[in-house]
DNA sequence: AATATGAACAACCGCCCGACT
DNA sequence: AAGTCGGGCGGTTGTTCATAT
């Protein structure tokens, strides 16, 4: 049985908002607040609007406190960072951004940053790759196209992601920067691990004791500001230790991406020596000389559909976390330009 | 000056999930 | 337990503006 409108499609106003409406609206909102039915909203205040879009004026747009535009380089990283990170949960990218809407960073990303990334990317490798060629001249390799690099059929030039400032701690909050303290969180929040430590579960669907999913508390209890579509309750205490706890474990595995993590026992070093295959198409998280080493060991193909089992592996709170990769990034740069930058 | 193209932004759509009955 | 409803989310589309030809 399907769904029931939410509104009358045919008696309903679409497109941009006129001033007078988002006036109706703002005033209504900031003298009564929600009433916590956004459905029945626009029908109190004679708004001849769907609710959902009413609500999604209110928070992308009416809500006091918002930026629009002029990102900063600090919010710049602090978006790649989560989006490598946790993909694109726009709603928790957003959180952490003070005056930002998960609209505006969604928009910002897909039509900018991913961008600039990308751009960043082939230029440094142009970059490399030139300097490369030089190098393999003197040394007297007529064609340096065939490096020592570039031996086995295997693509030296793998695009790195720029290097990402890490998410700040802060003194007080816990800090989770080794394993056995993120497992031990993550155990106490309803997961297991099997024997090889992995994480079997879905982060995303732990519950809380008092049945609230933990998405649904990172939305409700954004750690610096209020998000877009954050509830305006005010908070409780588990669920603020849940989102310092979250972000803590967010900002070690940050760390980890770009070769500061204090993790013992999981790391991409590892696994690049252990289960070679599941690195396959993320490369670009390896050193230069894990690459190197790596070389040779593999079979030639890349496998972009590995990145998920590897970010599972690598990462196991979050599944598919690389999605956000795979999806925005390597399918914006096909697989083949990531493997031959700026010959293609 | 006119037109084409691309970038940026606002808004909509459809789906999922939790709460409620 | 099953059905309904509203809130919320991410993806996508539509519109406007700027720049290039």
């Amino acid at each position: 049985m399907g769904r029931a409108p939410c509104c009358d499609k045919a008696n309903v106003k679409k497109g941009p908002w006129s001033p007078e409406e988002d006036a109706k609206l703002k005033a209504y909102i900031e003298k009564h607040g929600t009433g916590g039915n956004w459905i029945a909203l626009p029908q109190k205040i004679g708004l001849k609007r769907c609710g959902k879009s009413c609500r999604l004026r209110w928070l992308n747009y009416l809500r006091p406190n918002i930026k629009h535009g002029g990102f900063s380089e600090e919010e710049d990283n602090i978006i790649c960072s989560l989006y490598i990170s946790i993909g694109s949960r726009w709603s928790i990218i957003a959180a952490q951004l003070p005056g930002r809407t998960d609209n505006d960073i969604k928009n910002y990303w897909n039509t900018r940053l991913k961008k600039k990334l990308l751009g960043k990317q082939r230029k440094d490798h142009q970059a490399r790759r030139a300097s490369g060629i030089k190098q393999e001249m003197k040394r007297g390799n007529a064609n340096p196209m065939v490096s020592a690099d570039n031996k086995n059929n295997q693509n030296p030039y793998w695009p790195e992601l720029p290097l990402l400032a890490p998410i700040p701690f802060s003194n007080q909050e816990p800090r989770f920067n080794d394993h056995a303290s993120i497992r031990k969180l993550l155990i106490k929040l309803g997961g297991r691990f099997s024997e090889d430590d992995q994480l079997i579960r879905n982060a995303t669907s732990t519950q809380f004791p008092n049945g609230v999913s933990y998405a649904q508390q990172l939305y409700d209890q954004p750690i610096n500001n209020v998000s877009s579509s954050a509830s305006m309750d005010t908070s409780n205490d588990t669920a603020v230790q849940f989102a310092q706890a979250h972000y803590n474990i967010e900002g070690a595995r940050l760390q980890m991406v770009q070769g500061e993590s204090n993790f013992p026992a999981v790391g991409i070093e590892e696994m690049a020596y252990n289960n070679p295959q599941r690195l396959d198409g993320l490369e670009f998280l390896l050193s230069d000389d894990m690459l190197n080493d790596r070389i040779g060991t593999t079979s030639g193909e890349s496998v972009v559909g590995s990145m998920v089992e590897m970010s599972s592996l690598v990462y196991p709170p979050m599944a598919s976390n690389c999605e956000g990769i795979q999806q925005g990034l390597l399918q914006e740069c096909s697989l083949e330009e990531l493997r031959y930058p700026g010959i293609l």
